[in-house]
RNA sequence: GGUGGGGUAUCCAAGAGGCUAAAGGACGUAGACUGUAAAUCUAUUAGGAGUUUCCUUUCGGGGGUUCGAAUCCCUCCCCCACCA
């Protein structure tokens, strides 16, 4: 990695991005050969981390294989404010408690893709709890309220006659004074992020540091097509997510979203992309599909969840897999309702499974069943399935 | 602090005493067609039951008027705008 050029470098940091700003600071920075420190913050809002942050995860791994010191920020503190970014409304607050069970599934899940040998990790709430009031008043001064209002997103709730809390506009600021403690070179984030960094940025020129880069990654589309990838909007794939649903997830993306999961998540170079969206989009998307299995669960997990979704899918027929439930006090149970709900393997009220059975959604052993009250003929073991993908036996 | 306008289901949004479990969208779910893609069409979208009907909960919270309230009255909470 030391044979590398600075251009080289650069093009590297730059890969796929979505916003780079500050490459000449940078230059000198790389000529000093020192390694820089690069931050990324993430606020612990929810129990998971979601493909989104795979983007830029990578971009953090990129960045150390050149050499680079990774600080990754658990922002723990500025949670109990609430990233305002893109959002058009106050953020829900958390308990502290949710927040640190939240901060610790995070770091859990992060190692899936960073290494943690090589990645310092920080709690924003380390300083921020020992800030003072003066501290913060000398930050607010370096800030003005038309430049927050120029942000497209308070301007629109501002426009809109949407709340914004005093707090939100502190936000931003806070995420500033993590670059100036931890004096970071780079710092990176969604595309979303751009105020935030470039907040950082000014605030340690005011502070009399090297103003950090700011890196943008761009926002990865979700499940549906169209917004990003966002636990708000339930178009999400987390790291914790099961062998089958990710595969499955993945195959039922949109079709054009897919190039850009080739890219953001494997890391594919852009010919190479180019060059698949010139073959059958189907068989694409299982390379995609068995591709990112294989990166979390190993290539042999990645066959069986290949191999389940054809069984399933395009053979319409039954998994070799599936939880089995013994039922064993059957009398009680006159319908197939009642079974179904007395496994707890569905989730739903039992109006919305009469609703699914009436519609045509329930099959019992390949039969498709229509009435709900009907009394359930339970002598022998049988396979329900509800919906496309809901599978399981029932044992006397 | 003053004046005016608001708070309706996951979201947007109608309704202004009974026909309202609450129009219409969006989202979601299921079915058809397919490649679990897109597009399109259909159904559905508070919970429970003895299921062509009944019960419970729901229109910011609480209380009241009425045979009957999301709709009227009282009170509390919250939001928005304009003026200061």
């Amino acid at each position: 990695m030391e044979l590398l050029t600075i251009d080289q470098q650069l093009a590297i940091i730059q890969q796929n991005a979505e916003t780079f700003i500050g490459a000449s600071d940078l230059k000198e920075k790389l000529a000093n050969g020192t390694p820089l420190r690069i931050k990324l913050g993430v606020d612990p809002t929810r129990p998971d981390l979601t493909f989104g942050h795979w983007v830029v995860f990578n971009k953090l791994r990129q960045l150390q294989a050149l050499g680079h010191h990774i600080i990754f920020v658990i922002g723990d503190y500025t949670t109990r404010i609430g990233d305002p970014s893109g959002r058009s409304s106050t953020r829900p607050v958390l308990t502290v408690e949710q927040i640190e069970a939240n901060s610790q599934t995070y770091l859990d899940q992060a190692f899936k893709i960073l290494d943690p040998q090589k990645t310092e990790t920080r709690r924003n709430s380390e300083w921020f709890e020992k800030m003072s009031f003066g501290d913060l008043l000398s930050l607010t001064r370096q800030v003005t309220v038309a430049q927050l209002l120029e942000r497209e997103d308070f301007n629109k709730r501002y426009t809109s006659k949407t709340p914004i809390a005093l707090v939100e506009f502190l936000y931003p600021v806070l995420q500033a004074y993590d670059s100036i403690v931890l004096q970071s070179d780079i710092e990176l984030g969604g595309a979303d992020q751009l105020f935030n960094l470039c907040l950082g940025r000014q605030f340690q020129k005011c502070f009399g540091q090297n103003p950090q880069a700011v890196l943008c990654m761009p926002l990865l589309v979700g499940l549906d097509g169209v917004k990003k990838m966002s636990k708000s909007f339930g178009n999400y794939i987390t790291f914790n997510d099961t062998s089958t649903d990710m595969y499955g997830k993945i195959m039922s993306i949109p079709d054009n979203t897919m190039w850009d999961y080739f890219k953001l998540l494997l890391l594919e170079p852009t010919e190479k992309v180019e060059e698949r969206k010139k073959q059958s989009p189907m068989a694409m998307k299982k390379e995609l599909a068995y591709s990112v299995v294989t990166r979390f669960f190993g290539e042999s997990i990645a066959q069986e969840e290949q191999k389940h979704f054809e069984t399933v899918f395009s053979h319409n027929a039954i998994p070799d897999d599936m939880p089995e439930f013994t039922i064993d006090h059957f009398a009680q149970c006159k319908t197939w309702v009642d079974i179904i709900v007395a496994t707890n393997l569905y989730q739903g009220s039992k109006k919305e499974l009469k609703r699914l059975i009436e519609q045509g959604g329930v099959e019992i052993n390949q039969e498709r069943i229509s009435n709900p009250q009907a009394p359930a003929q339970l002598t022998t073991p049988s396979i329900v399935r509800i919906g496309k993908r809901l599978f399981f036996k029932i044992l006397v």
